[in-house]
DNA sequence: AAAGTTCTTGACCAAACGGTCAGGAAACCG
DNA sequence: CGGTTTCCTGACCGTTTGGTCAAGAACTTT
């Protein structure tokens, strides 16, 4: 029974700069690639300061990815078994979209750690997260048995999902570089199409 | 003028090897990640041999850049403006799944640097590959205007191609994660899948 | 075989890195 | 106010890292 203690005002304000400064750099840089200088910098705190509040670089990550992990994973949850199928999936990739847009730094974090290959979050990936996403495939595969969505492999329709949602964070530069002046409403257009991609994809009666 | 001097039999047998060696190493750690230490024992090379061969780690890196960038590029480049056009996209999207397959090492050092914000690659992204995507984009744009394929946003269905098929080698430890057991013929299941995913999109005629 | 070139290495270096520690400053509390 | 806890820092440490260098080994060429 570890008695967590409840926080001070300034350990509040620290800890939520640090995990600010370090959501920063390590999106950025990668885990090897950030310092705990640099975070430290941003933070607005010396080194040995916010080694006061988390005991090492590991911990400050890890206090990371478990902490935005949920907050990751929520659109999924909120999969509604009782909606209207082709709207309710369209509703997910639209909130993919809308996380990719305002959380990039998130899904940059995220994308950095699975490229090579979720050291420290694997166990997470087998466990809860294989759990939820088997979860709401069966929910789609009941929505494709009673005929009311076009016949897909649900796990590979939620990975094209994740795909085409994220790209739009995890390699924005290569799309900003792509499309030049016209990438400032690309999230608009992105919405469209993907609207279009997984509305033709899913209703059904269209040629199989 | 560089006057390049033909290569020894030894300079080609270890530049190989180096290289081999760092994408193994950068495509799985990342560029501040990867250690020459561990580029030159992979290599069978000790460090200094190995930097007598490339001048630094970044060299290296570049090096593996550059020489891979036009290979990745080469199946966009085969898009035929005289071919069929729902069949040309379909086999690029088959094509580029079998490079995620085949290649996954590649993908991921590109991925790895794209994510990072592509500091050594940037004006590449801006040059060649702008001007590609622009002038395949043009013919997609063609097609739809002569009505051969349904009207999508070129920019954004190449973007959709990429980030699926791409997502199967980037991703893979989260693939197989939630996959499980099933993982094994995850490839084959995704090429059905991607297959009828682009297909529904462009086939002309269905609801719009 | 001799000379010249290419290849390879152990030893070394400066900088950067993650982390420690003693002790002072500030905030809190009776 | 005085005592106690919390907060903060400069100086420091051991390790890792990218890179150098002088000198020897191996290969080529004549």
């Amino acid at each position: 029974m570890t008695a967590t203690k409840p926080l001070t005002r300034i350990q509040q304000k620290n800890r939520a700069a640090i995990l600010d400064a370090a959501l920063d750099v390590f999106s950025a840089h990668g885990y090897r690639g950030a310092t705990v200088d640099q975070i430290a910098l941003q933070a607005g705190l010396s080194k040995p300061n916010l080694l006061y509040y988390f005991p090492s670089k590991d911990a400050i990550h890890v206090a990371l990815l478990t902490g935005l992990l949920s907050t990751w994973l929520a659109p999924l949850e909120q999969l509604d078994p009782d909606g209207e199928p082709v709207e309710e999936i369209l509703k997910y990739v639209d909130l993919k979209l809308t996380m990719a847009e305002t959380y990039p730094r998130e899904s940059r974090l995220f994308a950095n750690e699975i490229v090579q290959g979720a050291p420290r979050i694997h166990d997470n990936l087998t466990g809860p997260l294989r759990r939820l996403v088997d979860e709401k495939c069966a929910v789609i595969a009941g929505w494709i048995a009673r005929g009311l969505i076009a016949p897909v492999d649900p796990h590979h329709l939620i990975f094209s999902i994740w795909a085409t949602t994220q790209h739009y964070a995890d390699f924005d530069v290569q799309v900003r570089a792509v499309l030049g002046d016209a990438a400032e409403n690309r999230f608009a257009i992105a919405r469209e199409h993907l609207r279009m991609l997984f509305s033709r994809l899913l209703t059904p009666g269209a040629a199989g």
